[in-house]
DNA sequence: CTTAAACCTGACCAGATGGTCAACTAATTT
DNA sequence: AAATTAGTTGACCATCTGGTCAGGTTTAAG
């Protein structure tokens, strides 16, 4: 796959068909990106070198630096997709939304994130696990705003009884938790499940055990 | 506190107390291994560096190498503390235990791993996200047979109407989150808590919500 | 008290890795 | 089509780090 775009690249050019410079630098960070996507998280930051990121994305390593200025710089580009994937996931509730579908959706939507980019949250947890050194400063303002706005309004819904959780930040670990989870030990599950990846079941197969259950530790439906 | 135990040394030895060799030994290696974990856990496997944990166990890089032979066997070493930390959570279950029992057990035991060590999950965790190279040999053997076993039993248990989960895997994998989450994400929650550390009381009202949670989600209770 | 064994450590080395750069080719502009 | 700008890359270097080792000190055994 990585090593694809580089086939193609050459193959192209044989055919003498010049790419503009624009799709050269899209498709070359893009490709990069991946890659280092890819290294980091196998790797984590120091064990993942600049070479193994230009060898995945078929490209001398002198290449990779051209486009990134150096390896730290190449990491906070992949950590700013992480964020953006997080705002991205937000859900609005309000003391006068229904419970049961904003905590449905906001269910729903997570685990397909974490399906749909397994790397970006295996990546994310790295960060937190480690202590979060380079998310210290988004999750002690944005993420943290958030947090503690949506306590405040699921707070609200416990105290007119509309929903059986006193304590909601724990609801929140909790679903983060169990979302999340599918995409950072992938690896342990799809061993469990006896196969070598998900398919395209598995999404909806976890989402019809959480959903329910989840609702029900609510104390909703 | 790393530190201590090097300042403490010191001042011993200026009282002309002479420490036997078992004791030098295991105090060593002890010191060591600490430091090891908390230096893995921080830069991960290639990030932590030998000098780095020596610096935290307060002795010489070379006497670290005295007492393990290189890098990899240390690393080895710390991944059995954690094995050995498994196998000891281990809870019994057959198709006559009582679910209501058994999964609570199961939940607090987990639970009070997880804020008991909290570095040893966290290390487990960045294995498992990383491809578990180094676990691999044990998720497919012991921890598959162990887990196979057990959603055998559920599954019968959903058969004798005891339960009203169908997929017992998905339970299981929902257990190891929910519980494991306090120790891996520990920076994160602390931080949404609005404090510095897990205080005395933090386990417990997880355990408050977390057991009668799950215990509505599986429709016992 | 002598000898042996275990422990300790500063100094050193070889390999790996991030990063640079000069010379080159390809695309774009005038 | 000349000039300019953008993209490409092999070769090179400084630094970091795992690992070694010789010569030392401390503890234990004879």
């Amino acid at each position: 796959m990585t090593q694809n775009s580089k086939t193609n690249a050459s193959s192209a050019s044989e055919s003498v068909v010049h790419r503009n410079q624009q799709d050269i630098r899209a498709q070359n960070q893009a490709v990069i990106l991946t890659a280092a996507e890819e290294e980091f998280v196998l790797k984590s930051y120091r064990g993942a070198t600049m070479q193994g990121i230009a060898d995945r994305a078929g490209l001398p390593k002198a290449n990779v630096h051209y486009y990134f200025k150096n390896k730290t710089n190449l990491y906070k580009v992949v950590l700013r997709a992480i964020i953006q994937e997080w705002n991205d996931g937000l859900v609005t509730m309000t003391v006068d939304s229904d419970p049961k579908t904003v905590i449905e959706k906001f269910v729903r939507t997570k685990l397909h994130q974490a399906f749909a980019n397994p790397n970006r949250h295996k990546l994310f947890a790295l960060e937190v696990i480690g202590g979060a050194p380079h998310l210290h400063d988004f999750m002690s303002t944005v993420m943290k705003d958030w947090a503690l706005d949506k306590t405040q309004v699921m707070k609200t819904w416990h105290e007119q009884g509309k929903i059986a959780i006193a304590d909601p930040l724990q609801l929140l670990v909790l679903i983060w938790a169990t979302t999340q989870r599918y995409a950072e030990f992938e690896t342990e599950i799809v061993g469990l499940m006896q196969k070598s990846a998900y398919d395209e079941t598995d999404e909806a197969r976890a989402a019809d055990f959480l959903v329910p259950f989840i609702l029900r530790g609510c104390g909703l439906e």
